[in-house]
DNA sequence: GGTTTGACCATAA
DNA sequence: CTTATGGCCAAAC
């Protein structure tokens, strides 16, 4: 149906968004992770970029990290985002990192059994 | 409508 | 640990 009340074309952007907006406080993710959730563990790229195109929207995007674990984008970026993060109370690796292993957020799978693999 | 790029990921060496 | 390569798909040029 034509006439879209909608101001902006979203089709991919707001899936994104949707996702990162589940994403709680103290918990981050990660790009394939989103991209995962949207069906497509293809389009991380596209997670990302969907988030450059943020500006003023409501979206946790500093929750958003790469697998490893560190933080991508530019250096400014990075520094705000760890900052964040920080103040949400992730904690931060000597290198830099995010232990993904406990602050990892799983879309709905939250209650996982308890990692039986507590190395790597 | 083809080319380039990108807040990435996985694998290999 | 680092570096290199391939892939993947949408937006921008």
């Amino acid at each position: 149906m034509p006439g879209e009340p909608r101001v902006v074309s979203e089709g991919f952007h707001e899936r994104v968004y949707d996702v990162v907006r589940g994403v709680p406080e103290g918990s981050v993710t990660t790009y394939g992770d989103v991209a995962a959730a949207l069906g497509s563990p293809r389009v991380a790229r596209h997670v990302g970029w969907a988030l450059a195109a943020l500006r003023d929207d409501d979206v946790p995007w500093h929750r958003v990290i790469n697998s490893r674990g560190q933080i991508s984008g530019g250096a400014e970026r990075g520094t705000l985002q760890r900052a964040l993060l920080e103040a949400e109370g992730i904690a931060f690796t000597a290198a830099g990192r995010v232990d993904l292993r406990r602050f990892r957020w799983r879309f709905g799978l939250d209650d996982l059994p308890a990692a039986p693999t507590p190395s790597r």
